[in-house]
DNA sequence: TTTTCAATATCCTTTACTTCA
DNA sequence: CATGAAGTAAAGGATATTGAA
């Protein structure tokens, strides 16, 4: 049994159910919200679980996987009330839904009322129920009663048709939305992750950055971990790296610029000397013309005299004054794993020997 | 061979929660 | 105890890549 529900107007019929009717319509206009009821049959939509395993790696919520497996194809039409905007509501403090049975828990054949989504699509929400009314209707759904609902928000990607990517982005949105089922509707619980798998995802990020989805796979079951939290962990991980490397290059580039200040601060020290020089020792202009070269190595500039002996020498007007190269060809290295750096350039060194 | 498109992965930004000083 | 800062898990959108039609 299927089950429709427009966000249109809601006195308009609901021929949009129809298989080959006005649904197409509505899955080429956009978005949606479908919620499916089935007998637990032999019938179903086997693709679709199939596609949600493939696409989690199977093991993210059994629940929503097993809710899905039997459908059958008769339409109802529900009302979806819009709840109160109270964030949080114990199953008790739920009010019962019209088409619910009048204690509220789940009987056979009957629908409860109790069930609810929270997915916030666009401008659209749903409600979603906290954890203990979502575990009744699903313990009421794999253990007492045979009546199975699927829940998803369908989103047209563009080619007209409820295809595989529509179905992705189901389960995608019930995916994440799983993680909330300990708590709270509107509130997302964070999980602190044990030191001893924070220590092994530590261990995996040093081996490699990125994960293929076996890996992923493998690392979420050793970890007892769903591969979504450790895909975000590597993402969270490789962000923390590049942060902290574009810290080590901000500061890198702070002290060059320190450096080259102070280099010019000189510089304009010594020109200041040499007008000085100049003016109160005439034979000043008689020194020879001096041309700076710079190695392209290593990019340190030497001064060579035109009049002098044949010696490259280092270039500094004043001899005390020691050349500095504040963009050497290596910037600093963010080593996340106590890697030891590269060997410091030589060449100057190794030239001069 | 080129183009288009869907599926998927990754990155980026932001939010919300936890811990600690 | 209250509070703000820092750290981080997670959400959701943007973008890049890849393979099939």
């Amino acid at each position: 049994m299927e089950l429709g529900l427009s966000l249109g107007d809601a006195s308009k019929p609901v021929g949009f159910l129809t298989k080959n009717g006005d649904s197409e319509k509505h899955k080429k206009n956009g978005f949606g919200f479908f919620m499916e009821l089935g007998l637990n049959t032999n019938g179903g939509n086997q693709e679709i679980a199939k596609k949600s395993h493939e696409n989690d790696g199977g093991d993210d919520d059994q629940t929503s996987e097993d809710t899905r497996a039997n459908m059958e194809n008769t339409p109802i039409q529900l009302d979806l009330l819009p709840r109160s905007s109270v964030p949080c509501q114990t199953p008790s403090q739920i009010q019962p839904r019209p088409w619910s049975s009048d204690n509220g828990s789940s009987e056979n054949g009957s629908i409860s009322g109790n069930v609810g989504l929270v997915a916030v699509v666009r401008d659209l929400e749903v409600n979603r129920l906290p954890a203990a009314a979502t575990e009744e209707a699903s313990s009421a759904n794999s253990v007492g009663s045979p009546l199975q609902m699927n829940f998803g928000i369908y989103v047209n990607t563009g080619n007209g048709n409820l295809g595989a990517n529509d179905v992705v982005e189901t389960e995608r949105v019930s995916s994440r939305a799983s993680d909330d089922d300990e708590n709270c509707s509107n509130t997302r619980k964070k999980l602190r992750l044990s030191k001893e798998q924070a220590a092994s995802l530590e261990e995996s990020f040093k081996e490699h950055s990125t994960l293929n989805p076996k890996q992923k796979l493998a690392l979420a079951k050793q970890l007892n971990l769903r591969p979504r939290q450790v895909e975000v962990w590597f993402q969270n991980r490789r962000a923390r790296t590049k942060l902290k490397q574009t810290e080590v290059d901000c500061e890198y580039l702070k002290r060059c610029c320190e450096t080259l200040t102070e280099e010019n601060r000189k510089l304009h020290k010594e020109l200041q000397e040499l007008r000085v020089l100049k003016t109160s020792n005439p034979f000043y202009t008689q020194l020879p013309a001096t041309t700076l070269t710079m190695c392209p190595s290593c990019e340190r500039v030497a001064s060579t005299s035109t009049a002098a002996p044949a010696t490259t020498t280092t270039a500094s007007i004043d001899s005390t004054t020691k050349p500095i190269n504040p963009f050497p060809l290596t910037r600093p290295r963010f080593y996340p794993f106590s890697q030891t750096p590269p060997p410091a350039h030589q060449h100057h060194q190794s030239a001069a020997s």
